[in-house]
RNA sequence: GUCCCCGUAGCUCAGCUGGAUAGAGCGUCCCCCUCCUAAGGGGAAGGCCACUGGUUCGAAUCCAGUCGGGGACACCA
């Protein structure tokens, strides 16, 4: 409808340049929602802008506009307002085409064409596989997936990744960690390391694997293990040189074979409980993408070839450098250390340019905001490769603080006690979780509130919206019990039996939602989908309050019910792209 | 010190590319079930949009600065 009329304005536009009036060439008609229900459905502040370079009065030139403006069906009468707004008023049975809109498109009311296709690819989540996904990684998870199911919808070709660091050092500490508690399952007793993942649970279940699996074969003498190892922090050492010197004893005495082995099992056995648990979370990936496989197969070695053929790396210090200085970072940047290791931006630069080659043309990644730092330093990257850094949007999404009676709920990830996106999920159900991660602006803090969370009640926004879709299959079923019946066609017909204020505030509500998935999908702010739908819920209580929809007059039933269904579909389409069910009772 | 985010009603937050009297929810105070789930609805009170300048016909919105809160600044990932 909005872009209707955006046309007509333009057509108006082109008639008053036909008729000698200098307007600019890159004028568009921008039409916004008024506000104000006597402002008409849409405004245009096109003659305040375009009254100086014009040097016209804002009200001369906006009669010349709707003099200008051709006849449509769509339109009631058009006024001009205050200092020159255009007010545009839509006939009312134009307004009741949303809902057979509605209707008709069913779960696809919302969905455009505007991406055409183009390939789109959303980063997001790449938790290290060290562990459990926390409470923190499910923020970026659900703002990540409701942002490419929302571009998703509005008809871009998108890709999901998440981008596993399976080769870094951190992995290394992983295995090591592993390695020292299947020791303790053997006997040995020691000081775990005070770097080294100290979870009770999950290391010991995959270390208890391992023994499952190969008895004692991987143990070795606990003397050896640490002969010669410097100390730790606890001991007045470096604890950063402990594990280090530990990941190397473990390599040293279980061989290449057996190390990789372990190694793996860790990996693996961590990266199916992510993947299981995101699943369970609603969230699927197109691709795993592994860091590993990307330095194997030398894509690492040749992103910095790359970099120094094009004279943008130099040695110092007996590591590699990248100029990224010379590109608006604020210092240079490792890419390879000193003892022959490549960096983490090293891969991260690999994983990029990758994405370059690989088509995409325009990428989004999902970063926590801690990492904020980050992103000159690889959009300098891909600047000194030649590539168009503006293609890729970082989105930084802001911790979630969980609050349970009040109090802050603690969240430690020290010694392991902390809390999982799994244990969330099992307290909150998912909707609640994947719903209350997304109300808020992703760069926002975020109060997780679990009591609120958990309530059953009108304070907690999505019970109250998903109460109004339940609302409208209990009148649905009541309509059997009373053996009435729906006649969609016959709702149609009868849209004009509509006459209530609030009938066409809600038919008004539901013409917005595709206007609003696209805006939500573009800014990739799902939280807008959020504000719209407790909008349309509270919209349908309030008319649920004062009016009966199942009415023996059955023109009247039939075109109410109709616009019931229509608000069912819209509740439903919309809380899909958040991952949320749409239950049929509560 | 440099950089990023934030500062709107008692609380938690919206406010779309600057627009016409600043919006919700919760909380507080009234009121509404012989009627499709009261897991709901109606109403009231409550705001120098942190502050100071600037741009503009017009600023909560853009720019600069100040104050306040949070975060980031590794040859870690």
């Amino acid at each position: 409808m909005k872009e209707q009329l955006e046309h007509l304005v333009s057509r108006a536009l082109d008639a008053l340049r036909a008729e000698g009036l200098p307007l600019p060439e890159n004028i568009s008609p921008q039409l916004t929602r008024a506000k104000d229900r006597g402002h008409g459905d849409f405004a245009s502040n096109i003659a305040m802008q375009l009254a100086k370079p014009l040097g016209m009065a804002p009200r001369a030139f906006a009669e010349r506009l709707i003099a200008a403006l051709p006849s449509a069906s769509l339109l009631e009468k058009v006024e001009i307002a205050g200092p020159g707004f255009i007010n545009l008023f839509v006939r009312e049975s134009a307004v009741f085409d949303a809902v057979r809109q509605a209707l008709d498109a069913g779960d696809a009311f919302g969905h455009s064409a505007h991406g055409a296709g183009r390939r789109v690819m959303v980063e997001f989540v790449s938790a290290n596989p060290t562990g459990p996904l926390h409470v923190g990684h499910g923020r970026g998870a659900a703002y990540g997936a409701a942002v490419a199911d929302l571009l998703a919808a509005v008809g871009y070709d998108v890709h999901r990744e998440y981008y596993v660091n399976d080769a870094g050092r951190q992995m290394h500490i992983l295995a090591t960690s592993i390695w020292l508690r299947y020791l303790e399952l053997c006997g040995a007793r020691f000081a775990f390391p005070a770097n080294g993942y100290k979870s009770t649970g999950y290391v010991y279940d995959i270390a208890r694997k391992l023994r499952a699996e190969h008895g004692d074969a991987y143990a070795a003498p606990i003397e050896q293990v640490f002969d010669g190892i410097p100390p730790d922090a606890p001991q007045g050492g470096d604890m950063d040189a402990h594990i280090d010197a530990l990941i190397a004893r473990a390599q040293a005495l279980l061989g290449d074979v057996r190390y990789r082995y372990m190694f793996d099992l860790g990996l693996n056995d961590i990266i199916d409980d992510i993947r299981d648990d995101l699943e369970g979370f609603g969230i699927r990936f197109e691709r795993w993408y592994s860091e590993r496989g990307l330095i194997e197969r030398g894509a690492v070695n040749r992103a910095i070839e790359q970099l120094r053929e094009r004279g943008h790396v130099y040695e110092q210090d007996g590591a590699l450098w990248f100029r990224s200085t010379a590109f608006g970072d604020e210092k240079d940047r490792v890419v390879q250390r000193a003892n022959g290791q490549i960096t983490y931006f090293a891969s991260d630069i690999a994983y990029h340019l990758e994405k370059y080659e690989r088509g995409f043309e325009r990428m989004i990644d999902v970063w926590g905001a801690d990492h904020h730092g980050y992103v000159p330093r690889v959009k300098a990257a891909l600047t000194a490769l030649g590539y168009d850094a503006a293609r890729l949007d970082v989105l930084l999404v802001q911790f979630a603080i969980l609050y349970r009676g009040g109090e802050r709920a603690q969240m430690s990830t020290r010694s392991g006690d902390f809390v999982t996106l799994r244990d969330l999920r099992a307290e909150v159900g998912s909707d609640a979780a994947r719903f209350f991660y997304v109300m808020r602006k992703s760069e926002q803090h975020l109060d997780f509130d679990l009591d609120l969370a958990k309530s059953q009640s009108n304070e907690n926004p999505l019970y109250y919206i998903q109460y109004a879709h339940a609302r409208v299959f209990s009148v649905l079923r009541q309509l059997e019990a009373k053996g009435l019946n729906h006649d969609v066609a016959a709702g149609e017909a009868a849209m004009g039996r509509l006459e209530l204020d609030m009938e066409a505030g809600i038919a008004r509500q539901i013409g917005q939602f595709p206007e609003l998935v696209q805006r939500a999908a573009l800014a990739c702010e799902p939280h807008q989908l959020v504000h719209y739908l407790r909008e349309l819920a509270s919209q349908f209580h309030s008319y649920y309050n004062a009016h009966q929809f199942l009415v023996d007059d059955a023109e009247l039933r039939h075109a109410r019910l109709n616009l019931i269904r229509a608000v069912r579909q819209v509740i439903h389409n919309g809380l899909r792209l958040l991952g949320v069910n749409a239950p049929e009772s509560m």
